[in-house]
DNA sequence: GGCTTCATGAGAGTCATTCTCACTTTTGGT
DNA sequence: ACCAAAAGTGAGAATGACTCTCATGAAGCC
């Protein structure tokens, strides 16, 4: 059996960040943000707790047209897919029922198995247009 | 007007790996490829060739779970998406008619503009299964 | 052939992410 | 509260895909 993780001043302060941000943000600027909090984080230990977080799924990670890894608390722990602003990562949790039974089908139709489907929509938004 | 791209030792030998592959490679397995076939092109030019004949969309381009870039010549030159196998990239292009209206539809219901999507599933084929 | 312009590639540089490892902190007894 | 074992931390080094630089080579054109 996992220990369950420790209880740190750092990990906590990854959480509470996470839990006040809107939107995708990178390992990068969430260390920025904690730097600017006053609650200093090493670089490798927000990456490190980020990683956690995304496995035990309290997290969603994507990535961005550059190959970064954005991470994003979400408001729904179910499965979910996102719209994302190109330019502010601002962000809308939609779902797309028929998408899931199509993913399957698709799959399964091919000789494949343990499908998976990554489904992301990129946009702009409103405030990045004016 | 742009010119056209020059032919090259280099650009033909490109294109004809990219031709003779079935599945999605990375930059550096084409690299790979090129040099056991004895048609060595620089990694730099493979790098190079394989963004132009992306930005031409000749080749299709998607970035796997590491974030890789893998390029694959596909049939179609409509808009489609794949099915690839995590294993041995062997791919399966797939249409997903309903998915198409269905992401516009939703990206301007949030207000967003220059709506694209990533779809793309994954799953493992039979041969990397056995 | 001669010329202009684009293409090439070896090597250096960039940058997100991961690794190392000595040191600190948490946790679970006692 | 005290202690030892185990997990967590972080500064800096390392990794690795990808991009840049720039001197040299090759296409396209007359
Ligand atoms: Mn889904
Ligand atoms: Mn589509
Ligand atoms: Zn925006
Ligand atoms: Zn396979």
């Amino acid at each position: 059996m996992n220990a369950p993780p420790r209880m740190t001043r750092q990990r906590t302060a990854v959480a509470d960040a996470l839990a006040d941000l809107a939107d995708f943000r990178s390992a990068q600027q969430l260390h920025e943000v904690l730097r600017s909090r006053g609650d200093s984080v090493g670089l490798a230990t927000v990456y490190r707790t980020l990683q956690a977080l995304a496995e035990a799924r309290e997290v969603d990670v994507l990535r961005n047209e550059d190959g970064e890894s954005l991470y994003r608390r979400c408001a729904r722990r179910e499965h979910h897919h996102h719209l994302v602003c190109r330019g502010c990562g601002r962000t809308v949790e939609i779902d797309g029922p028929t998408v899931e039974s199509w993913a399957s089908t698709v799959g399964a139709a091919h000789g494949f198995e343990d499908i998976d489907h990554t489904v992301e929509l990129w946009g702009t938004c409103a405030d990045c247009r004016s």
